[in-house]
DNA sequence: GTTACTGCAAAGCTTTTGCATCCCT
DNA sequence: AGGGATGCAAAAGCTTTGCAGTAAC
């Protein structure tokens, strides 16, 4: 915790609450998941304190948001490059490690400046193919 | 035209304004964008009748819902294999060739069935990044 | 003549915002 | 004590849905 008082963040109850239910979350968990989650633990939480305290994790790089699932926004706490198995019917959103470089030929890049890559495979997950 | 008949498609001329704004757009247009510009030409055309017709196209595997740009879903007729470039300032997205083999190594694919590989490239496009 | 599509408005969801109150530092 | 955070409710977007009327086949 002692990181998130160094980077500036006011330490209130609700926003240890929200820190400490993504450390080493490999759920992906969307904005309702983590009130959800949280609300048992802290009644008063808020949906309202939930997206505030997302919306500064993203500024200081702290999460990513995912735009992966059509339904909603995902969010995740591991912020180094790795890719994502998306299963199209249940949304489940499995880790797997980068299988090749990062980098972009300067002649694809069209003059962008890039930033950051993301890689996802599209399919069903093994629960879900079986039916 | 020949081949929306062919997969069972009932044409309107709502759905052909839809289809033709579509053939060959590289602008990964939003359902805003495609309504705009069909209105002008079919002033009676709705919202509702935009996503009908998309949601038909997409199940035919005609068109492509991207999920790239966190406002919005954007459409893509496109439904070869290639890559984008995203300018995460004014959600540009741009067509690159892929630069590398979809294969995933199958001790990485979890048991999924993976049927689709998104690859995208966040960052500032040439515009934005003078700012 | 049927069947399926259109268009309108309302509803549904996720996410954002305004503002008074509260509390971390 | 002061400035920022919280919580509530309302609002804002995008997308979906119900249904009566209409048009394609």
């Amino acid at each position: 915790m002692e990181k998130y008082r160094r980077i500036g963040l006011k330490l209130t109850p609700q926003r240890l609450a929200v820190l400490h239910y993504l450390e080493g979350n490999k759920d992906h968990p969307s904005a309702e998941d983590i009130y959800r989650a949280v609300h048992k633990k802290l009644p008063t939480m808020s949906f309202a304190t939930v997206y505030n305290t997302l919306s500064i994790l993203k500024e200081k790089g702290s999460v990513l948001e995912l735009t992966v699932d059509p339904d909603k926004k995902r969010y995740d706490p591991d912020t180094g490059q790795h890719d994502h198995l998306i299963c199209i019917s249940c949304k489940r959103i499995v880790d797997i490690p980068s299988t090749f470089r990062f980098d972009l030929p300067d002649s694809a890049k069209r003059n962008f400046a890039v930033i950051q890559r993301h890689v996802e495979y599209y399919g069903f997950c093994p629960e879900c193919k079986k039916r």
